[in-house]
This record gives structure tokens, sequence and C-alpha cells, in this order.
DNA sequence: CCATTGACCGGCT
DNA sequence: TAGCCGGCCAATG
């Protein structure tokens, strides 16, 4: 029951607001991947849903967006976009490095977080 | 309703 | 190291 003529939507919208919670848990001068964030968010939805989830976030709501970045630990904006220069000003003001446009994620994510808490500053 | 798109990802060559 | 490929799944045309 209850499925009938498009009721019972898979809670996509629920799913999108548990987007919203974890990149609003980003700490400062930290970033994540889309993966990660899909999975931390539940194994609702895709990497390639979050873009869309982000953008779904209502105007004025407070959303570390530009702590989002791809596996590959760059930008997933288009070189030469808006977009591009924005996200990374705004994590460069964060103290997050970007050398040949890409980011440490050893250092600046989540498995580099775990391994500075145990390790401590190792880096090379 | 079908086809294409997209702020992606992991595996394989 | 770099590039191609298939899978993913809601949104858009």
């Amino acid at each position: 029951m209850s499925n009938h003529s498009g009721l019972d939507k898979p809670d996509f919208g629920a799913w999108v607001k548990n987007v919203w919670q974890v990149v609003q848990g980003i700490p400062r001068g930290c970033v994540l991947t889309y993966g990660e964030v899909a999975r931390l968010a539940g194994s609702g939805g895709s990497a390639r849903r979050v873009s869309q989830a982000m953008r779904r976030a209502p105007r004025g709501m407070e959303l570390p967006w530009h702590r989002v970045i791809n596996a590959q630990g760059g930008i997933s904006f288009p070189l030469d976009s808006e977009g591009y220069r924005q996200q990374k000003a705004l994590l460069e003001k964060e103290g997050v490095v970007f050398r040949n446009g890409k980011t440490n994620l050893q250092r600046y994510g989540y498995a580099g977080a775990l391994d500075r808490l145990l390790w401590g500053e190792t880096e090379s």
C-alpha cells in the first residue's frame, strides 16, 4: 500500500537533509570528498547526488559547500568557471594548500584527520 | 515517456 | 601517471 501513484518517495528528501548536516559538520580548514559525504549521509544516494543536494539548500542556510571536493583532491567545477575560483579562494583562505590544482587529501581529508590524531604531525 | 546531463567514483588498460 | 569506461540515479529537456 501507499505505493500507488507517486507516493512514498524513497526519502531522497531526507537524505538530502542528511547531506546538509554532514557538510555543516566539516571543520574549517578540512575537506571531504563527494563520495565520503554521500556515505556519511547514509547509503541512499551516490556521490553524484551530493551536488544536487547542496544546490537544493535553502537560500541563507549556512553551508560550507566549498569544503566538498572530488576524490582526486581537486575542485570539480570547470577550471575557467567562477565557481572554481570562488571555491579555491575560500579554501585557501582557510589554510588549505593547492599544488597543481589539487590538495593533499592525506592531510586535509577525513582519513588525514584521524591519522593526525593518532600519529601527530607526521607529514612531509 | 524517453534521452541526456551532471560540483562523481573505482576499476582497468 | 594518464586516460577510458561503466555504473550511479535524480533532474531536466
